[in-house]
RNA sequence: CGGGGCGUAGCUUAGCCCGGUAGAGCGCCUGCUUCGGGAGCAGGAGGUCGGAGGUUCGAAUCCUCUCGCCCCGACCA
């Protein structure tokens, strides 16, 4: 009885564990089409925390958002020679519609470059039209044959920036501030740390010059791409005539950026702070970060008690310590009928940061209880000062995730000098990220990549490189010309 | 698309070999007692046993077909 209660531990079955966290915390639920999944609204919520929060960081960069519709025309695709390529297996196309069959198929968005680099093209005259920065919050679809709540599923929600600008290099100067965006965010809010760097020829996007990711490690050591960020080079503007008169008066094909971040990020917070109870929030995107459960014994004390928890959480609300855009999140749970130990379960499988216990001896002592949620640290707070004792717990969670997240991750890495017989003993046992030469040969990689299932997760960029450069390359033993993170990926 | 597992109440499932009144736990509803780490008692609602054929006096159970889902692989944010 109370073993169906708890969840599959992380050590004895990860998978099992995170879908069953899914699941239980109420973030998202399988729906009755297969590989698509209904984003439930404690799920739904992170992810309009970490929207509302990027699209800030993105308008502060300069961008301004737009919507293209959903269905591109299937010609679209097939002008961008790699492009269509890589995507073409993995879309839905829609042959009918009004009870007849199409003249053209559409394609439903899998990205989408191709309408947006056409209409750009329309838009885009001069050099005085540049730089265009737009970005888009929309779905796109995916038809990928196995699917994984928010990791991977047919349909799926994200930001895709997009952008033109006049030369090559002030592309490259926008993929890689975006890239450093997605970076502060994973960082700063989701307290996920991440490893930046370029991705090798086989993992680019489809018709890229380069692309830049976010890796994070999750807690099976398996790496997660967290964000991408494209410089598409001048590919697509040749494929969709994207020109402007440049200021010496000549005509130039505009150079391109996209970028993008997904509802996957959601996933990619369970895997990095989620435990054996359930999910861990950092404060930021907590939709809730204060639930305070009233304790009561009889009638009077369930009046008083109540009374007391909403007069905490107005006050809580009202503050305005962390400034008037930025108030505390407090729920009451004055449920009856449901005791308080089943309380604390709920709320700690729903990643609640921190619980405040509310009761008669509290009231008396003029203190609430707290207990946070990853430590399970417990303290009595004075009710003087409640406010800023709250907010300062809830600062030093978010700080101490991702101190924990990094410490782990760097546990769990390899550098130095690396046999490739060693490299396969890391991979087919505990997993993590290793640092290793490579002499750049996309065969090296594959062989890799069939022998172990790890890949090339980035070539990283500077600061995350080893202090001492590997010489050699791990397989080869042949001259190394990148050090590169390997691993296992999502 | 290969390999494995599974479809019985909202959820988890027993029953299936060996055909004969469809059971349990959780959840839900009502009432009382409870309430500082998953409450107890009493009463109650809830099922075309995934679907279609077949065998049989009789099918959740046996046979055939089919649909769907989950997990592991190949592919991918």
């Amino acid at each position: 009885m109370a073993d169906d209660k708890k969840l599959t531990t992380r050590a004895a079955d990860f998978s099992a564990w995170y879908n069953e966290l899914v699941l239980r915390a109420e973030l998202a639920d399988y729906s009755p089409v297969k590989g698509s999944m209904v984003i439930r609204p404690n799920g739904y919520g992170i992810w309009e925390r970490m929207q509302r929060a990027l699209d800030d960081k993105f308008k502060a960069t300069g961008h301004r958002n737009a919507y293209f519709p959903l269905f591109i025309p299937e010609s679209f695709l097939k002008k961008e020679a790699q492009h269509v390529e890589g995507f073409a297996p993995e879309c839905a196309v829609v042959t009918h519609g009004g009870g007849k069959k199409l003249e053209e198929p559409l394609i439903v968005r899998p990205t989408s470059e191709t309408i947006v680099y056409h209409m750009f093209a329309k838009w885009v005259q001069s050099y005085r039209d540049l730089p265009l920065l737009i970005n888009q919050w929309a779905n796109v679809v995916r038809w990928e044959m196995r699917t994984r709540l928010f990791l991977r599923t047919l349909e799926f929600l994200w930001q895709e920036g997009h952008t033109a600008h006049a030369t090559h290099d002030e592309a490259e100067e926008e993929t890689r501030r975006m890239l450093g965006v997605y970076r502060d965010f994973m960082e700063g809010w989701m307290a996920m740390p991440v490893v930046t760097g370029q991705k090798s020829e086989s993992e680019k996007f489809a018709g890229a010059l380069r692309t830049y990711s976010c890796e994070a490690m999750m807690q099976d050591n398996k790496a997660l791409q967290a964000g991408t960020s494209h410089n598409l080079g001048q590919n697509f503007a040749k494929a969709f005539e994207l020109q402007f008169q440049t200021e010496a008066g000549g005509l130039d094909f505009a150079w391109n950026t996209s970028w993008g971040v997904s509802t996957r990020m959601v996933g990619g917070l369970v895997m990095t702070h989620g435990d054996d109870n359930g999910l861990v929030t950092p404060p930021k995107l907590a939709p809730i970060e204060v639930v305070i459960v009233p304790i009561w014994k009889s009638d009077e004390e369930r009046g008083r008690m109540t009374d007391a928890a909403y007069a905490l959480r107005n006050e809580l609300q009202s503050w305005t310590g962390r400034g008037t855009h930025d108030p505390l999140r407090v729920h009451v749970d004055a449920r009856e009928g449901v005791k308080p130990g089943a309380k604390y379960y709920e709320w700690e499988m729903q990643g609640v940061p921190l619980r405040l216990e509310l009761g008669p001896k509290d009231l008396e002592k003029q203190s609430v209880f707290s207990a946070r949620r990853d430590t399970r640290a417990k303290a009595p707070i004075p009710m003087a000062g409640v406010c800023e004792g709250v907010a300062a717990i809830l600062e030093t969670m978010q700080r101490e995730l991702f101190d924990a997240a990094k410490a782990r991750r760097e546990a769990n890495s390899y550098r130095g000098p690396i046999t490739y017989d060693r490299f396969k003993e890391i991979m087919e046992g505990p997993g993590g990220f290793v640092y290793a030469g490579w002499n750049g040969d996309p065969a090296v990689e594959a062989q890799v990549k069939e022998e172990t299932k790890a890949t090339i997760r980035v070539i990283p960029d500077a600061e995350f490189r080893s202090p001492d450069a590997p010489t050699t390359c791990m397989v080869t033993g042949q001259p190394a010309k990148y050090e590169v993170v390997w691993a296992k990926a999502y």
